[in-house]
DNA sequence: ATCGTTGCAAAACCTTTGCACCAAT
DNA sequence: ATTGGTGCAAAGGTTTTGCAACGAT
């Protein structure tokens, strides 16, 4: 998992270094989207230091590459699980627990593609974040205004 | 349509005022995701002022009615346009010349919106961004590699 | 040894807060 | 007249920039 992130900054001709490797693990670790200031404080907690700039970098290369995905709207990064998949990210992020789920659909996929093709676009890569309530947090709710 | 706004605004209990008013005025004009300090630049073009925490109290307020919406991954405020595809938002982003085009597809949101559901995940609102290149830009590059 | 990376300081932005004055109702 | 709304000053956050020093290759 981090050495598939590993061989992706080498073989693009980035160097591996430690700031670099303690950011993505931070990114493995956590499930749900981190911002730069997050991931500095979570390290800290275990003793160890970034300056944010550095993370700021980390994070835009780390996006540049694939590697992790900004979500603006939930003010934070998460690492891409599926990271090689053509060009086609999904997300849902559940706004009970905040988990997040990557997931791919090859049809909707091609869907999207079209549509945009059928004015013209052409794609090459898309991202889609939907936004909502998983099924344990969408019970919590049910329950909740009983 | 400004009007709507107005009614909105009075039956909610709150005053109809000159900042809100021109701040609604921008939003029904401009057809893209504007933010705060945008407004702002555009009513200056008008010979117009407003203070930028007024602008940000306007936005804050017109969210809260629906009358707008934030959309964090654009950096931007935009006009509701209170039909069945709110909560649906979907831009194409060209990398080629920086055009950014927002357009709705129902089809494509309900299949999203299925796909969710068949594991168990309820979507609230969703955000698709597709990158790559508009018909003029695709053109271009098919010229240049010849 | 080289050149990409990092850390620091500081600037530039963006967003929020508190308070006195103003204006829509 | 009342009460909510606005403008201003200032604080608090976030993100970016320039540059010297460092370290992975």
């Amino acid at each position: 998992m981090i050495q598939d992130s590993i061989q992706v900054l080498r073989a693009q001709g980035h160097k591996v270094t430690r700031p670099r490797l303690q950011v993505i693990e931070i990114l493995s670790k956590v499930q749900k989207p981190v911002s730069a200031y997050e991931i500095q404080d979570l390290l800290r907690q275990q003793g160890k230091y970034l300056n944010h700039v550095t993370i700021y970098r980390v994070l835009e290369l780390l996006c540049h590459l694939k590697l992790a995905h900004n979500l603006p709207s939930e003010k934070g990064f998460t690492k891409c699980t599926l990271g090689s998949m053509e060009g086609c990210h999904r997300f849902m992020i559940c706004h009970g627990c905040g988990a997040i789920n990557e997931y791919v659909d090859d049809k909707i996929c091609r869907s999207e593609k079209k549509i945009a093709r059928g004015i013209g676009f052409y794609t090459k890569y898309h991202i889609s974040e939907s936004y909502g309530l998983c099924s344990d947090c969408y019970k919590g709710e049910l329950a909740e205004n009983v």
